[in-house]
DNA sequence: ATATATTTTTAGATTAGACTAAAAATATAT
DNA sequence: ATATATTTTTAGTCTAATCTAAAAATATAT
């Protein structure tokens, strides 16, 4: 296993976001875009990464993470997420805080460091956003992310987005104590107007309607 | 205040260690030796360094630091030691492992997170090795580190050193439970030999003789 | 199907940081 | 004081990562 570059790493994170796990084919433009840089500097890292064995590339056609760079790539998206984690649950972050801090720490070189990170922070499944965390050996489980309107009774759900960033719905979400990060239990769907009574935060039971329940996004937590 | 490469943050703090605080003029030897590479890369770097603003360099005399660089020297060396002490007290580091780690740590960008990792520690003021941590200007209080048959009855000091590695010492040191870390308490010294009645860790009484009091370098500690 | 537009690749230049080898300055020894 | 050794500096080269501009390949539209 090769010693990387910080800016291979980062292509190789931006290879996987872009083929969502290595499978589509990613092509120059879309590369150049998603690292800020040009279409002739992406061509070029393609190159090399391909020359290193970590991504398959044929000439105008795009490219795809093979499986070393798959897996080099999960282990620096575990990296970051469990950084987040830590920003956010041990040094009061808020979540929207912590990305630009966790590029830093990700690429850190300690696998040790990051096996006793892990640990001190209960080894975590998913991260402040909701997205799963790759385990030590770069499997990660699926995670639905849904709208409350899809989720079933029963489910348990961790809030990580409002689609509508309309100021009285986030008012009124704040009044009745749901924010992102917050975790909700799905107690009750009416049937007649699809409205929901949720157990906001582990006890206080709030009621929201359909059209609210399709603007939160959540994420499935295990029960 | 500019943006610096890891590298020219490294020369800085290198240079801050050579010169034992931006005192003394470094040489281009000493400096190239320091850094792991040769006379012409260190020569490079001074005049860089030295264009900028942050060093003063004349050539075939030496350089040293200028207030800029310093301070910048100095909230690297802090981001390094506050590093160090989560290393050990978080996640249980033993503190000869750190360094490495911490030299990349050091490096991160962004004084919301030291300001926060700070806190979460409770503002230490020296590290696992007994070192000062400068504070948020930069100032770094002077730390007093002697032998113990140096230091007076009623003293608190941390074990920061063994001068003499001999086995046998490091044996019968770690049966009466003192080692690298440890904070000791100076109760009585008997005028006769000089030996030291100690608390070792806040409880267990200890007894050594001058010989090994001579060999254990402390920090002194306030109390 | 051919012209036009878009995407991708190449070619050549630039910068930071490092290197080697040689030249220049300074220090040391007889 | 002169020769020798050491230290420092310069000159020129190298690599990784970037860029611009132009060429080549592919896609789209009439």
């Amino acid at each position: 296993m090769q010693q990387l570059s910080y800016t291979e790493e980062n292509y190789l994170k931006a290879l996987y976001h872009l083929s969502q796990g290595g499978e589509d084919l990613v092509n120059t433009n879309s590369l150049a875009d998603s690292m800020d840089t040009t279409a002739a500097s992406a061509n070029d890292m393609m190159k090399r990464l391909s020359q290193k064995g970590l991504i398959g590339h044929q000439k105008y056609k795009g490219a795809s993470l093979l499986s070393e760079g798959k897996n080099i790539a999960l282990r620096i998206i575990r990296k970051h997420r469990l950084w987040e984690v830590f920003l956010v649950q041990k040094l009061n972050f808020r979540w929207d805080e912590v990305h630009e801090i966790a590029e830093q720490l990700e690429h850190i070189q300690s696998p040790l460091l990051i096996q006793k990170l892990d640990e001190f922070l209960g080894h975590p499944s998913i991260d402040p956003h909701g997205d799963p965390i790759p385990d030590e050996h770069g499997t990660m489980k699926e995670v639905r992310k849904i709208s409350l309107a899809e989720s079933n009774v029963g489910d348990r759900g961790l809030v990580v987005a409002v689609s509508d960033d309309n100021s009285e719905l986030l008012q009124h979400l704040d009044s009745i104590g749901i924010e992102l990060g917050c975790v909700v239990d799905v107690q009750e769907r009416v049937a007649f107007d699809h409205s929901l009574s949720l157990k906001v935060g582990g006890d206080q039971v709030r009621f929201i309607s359909k059209t609210i329940a399709e603007n939160l996004l959540v994420t499935i937590l295990d029960t």
